[in-house]
DNA sequence: CATGAATGAGCGTTCATTCAT
DNA sequence: TATGAATGAACGCTCATTCAT
């Protein structure tokens, strides 16, 4: 019994790594060619199994894309969340995200990539800020700033749809600095504090006068 | 001589018509199906030119998108300067920027795809902040942040280049709202509004205590 | 020993079915699919076999349409052979091989679609009227001929060899009325009594002028 | 003007030439490896074209064996009808048609196969015999036999439609002689005479008793 | 300059076959 | 024997680019 529950985990085992494999190999690969020029056999090579092996674990090539983007996004969603819940203030909240999100795109250059670039493009569908991970994950701003206008820490005449776009987009924009080959001499304290000065500045309810 | 020049201009306009058309057919093109997708023949078919007459005007299918770029951003950095020129003071610099920007970006949806989509793929120079329309483009910020600082306007503690991003960033995140087909309800006042609201406030030079 | 031998057996058995088992679903599958579009994993699943298990069986998939011919076919010779054997008079003998044909044809759909397509294609080998199984049932027709011109019952000036072709050919062109969905109201009584109908009036010997 | 019109007519030969070269290099190469194992590029090289040229004429490759049947059988067809058209006495209709369809498949050996193999398999909607040329072919006998019986000269207990099988089964399975590389030393009269004398002894009214 | 038929390299995907378990 | 995950050769089809007219 031990025996077979040891072979069940080991077959297991193969397989998440063989999907993780090719989910990596992806990543990397759509990131350092985008996703048209990136062909199968790059990725097949990249994850040391044979083109075939890609088909048995995905549909299609875009198919490979969307898991990358779910799997990689949803990572990040579930480490943000996690360390969000643990802050009341809206504030923190924010600066976490900011953080986080920097932290995570300088040191995974290639999910980086995929999530800037790929992102916008390939497919409408994934475009759309709709039942996707990656709506998630920029839905979260929004829930922060509708939180800090609620405890009024927040001004209550902004919206927070376009604002969380405010912050992502800045947020994303920023985060360019590290693939742009030119300027990489910014930390992510450095750009993270000017992003979060800024817009906290911005969003921030006055203190009122007297 | 005079049939001579005159047959020369007459040439001329016609070569500079179907440039400028081949030009406008292709960011149209692909704006709608992305340049990979995109057929050297939909964009010949949409000019009302023949495959072959498109390598008459351009070396190859990147050529062309190439060109669709330095143009197009090019009319939209003519037209910025020329706005802001009439301008003193940064704090409108910034609202004529923005609302230019956003204003452009719903007018022209095609043009606004190709920058938003294209700008952030298919090749790594087209991408990198320099030598191009583009990267001119965004500098204008820097330029108005920098003048900004000068005059006093500005916080000081903020990096140009950082917030130019920040800015940038905003804009093109926000400006998405008429892409996506579900949030069309905006306007350009409303959104151009927010953003400039938040980041405004979030750069000025807030009013020394007494 | 008995063990060895139970055991033996026991595989035979299973052996022997498993054989019987992919033979039939081959069968089956190829009928539905043809030859060229039907997959391996197809007859496997039909076979509740795994892939790997009909290469223990047969050496590939030309192999498996082979043995299919051969066995089902020969199922069928056998059968004709049988009947005709207790008949004298080769009149009732045609007769009984018209019915036999049409009966099998229409009880078994699979088989005649494999017979009626997979025959004629392929493989050359398979196609020519010699050193198989196929070639034996058609040469029944021939031998029953001969028997006739002996036995002065069909006329001599007939060549048994193109005779055969000539009532095979119409039998299987007038059994394909069963698989081409919109002629389906025929019985087999009214379609052999027209076949023979016409055959025999066409071959039998003229009574004697007086 | 004239010009112009050479021009067109120029033209137009090319591209029919190229159409036509296509479709009998197609013929041919279906006939020798039967549609699956045929291959895009040996039609191609067949037809000294390259391999993408095939799709400027054709949409694939299943495309070019409707268009290879309907066009060659199309010309039998023609042919048919024209030759049976001079005829009133319909026994004589049905000589013509064996003569004629028992020369062409001697003749165009490509064809013969193609017709006879491909007919019966690949897609079920060209095997049923409605809305194609080859229905067209087959239903001709079907015509011949109704008038035959409406002018007395045929037994009227006998259905046309399956009457039509047995004649056209009887001719196709006797044409095969020409293909299995055995039997060669048949002549088209020696064969047509056979199956012409089964089947319109077969078929004819007989005289009535005095 | 303009055309568009022709080219052919290149890629996504399939599936018969193998082999480690 | 039996399995089915893995393999990788093979092919249909696309489309940027060329070039004869």
């Amino acid at each position: 019994m031990f025996t077979l529950v040891s072979i069940f985990l080991f077959y297991e085992m193969k397989a998440e790594n063989k999907h993780s494999k090719i989910i990596s190999a992806a990543t990397k690969v759509f990131a350092k060619k985008g996703f048209f020029t990136a062909r199968i056999s790059d990725i097949a090579k990249e994850a040391k199994v044979a083109d075939g092996t890609i088909y048995l674990y995905f549909n299609n090539k875009y198919d490979i894309l969307l898991s990358v983007f779910e799997e990689e996004v949803g990572k990040i969603v579930d480490k943000t969340e996690k360390l969000i819940s643990k802050e009341d203030d809206p504030v923190e909240m924010l600066k976490i995200y900011a953080i986080q999100h920097l932290t995570s795109m300088k040191k995974n250059k290639n999910l980086a990539e995929v999530i800037q670039i790929e992102l916008r493009q390939t497919n409408k569908i994934i475009r759309t800020y709709r039942d996707n991970k990656f709506s998630e994950y920029v839905g979260i701003i929004a829930k922060i700033i509708k939180l800090g206008q609620q405890t009024d820490s927040f001004r209550s005449d902004l919206n927070p749809d376009i604002v969380k776009r405010i912050f992502f987009g800045a947020l994303d924009e920023v985060s360019r600095v590290w693939n742009s080959s030119l300027e990489t001499h910014y930390s992510v304290e450095e750009v993270s504090e000017q992003v979060l000065s800024v817009f906290l500045t911005g969003i921030k309810k006055p203190p009122a006068n007297v």
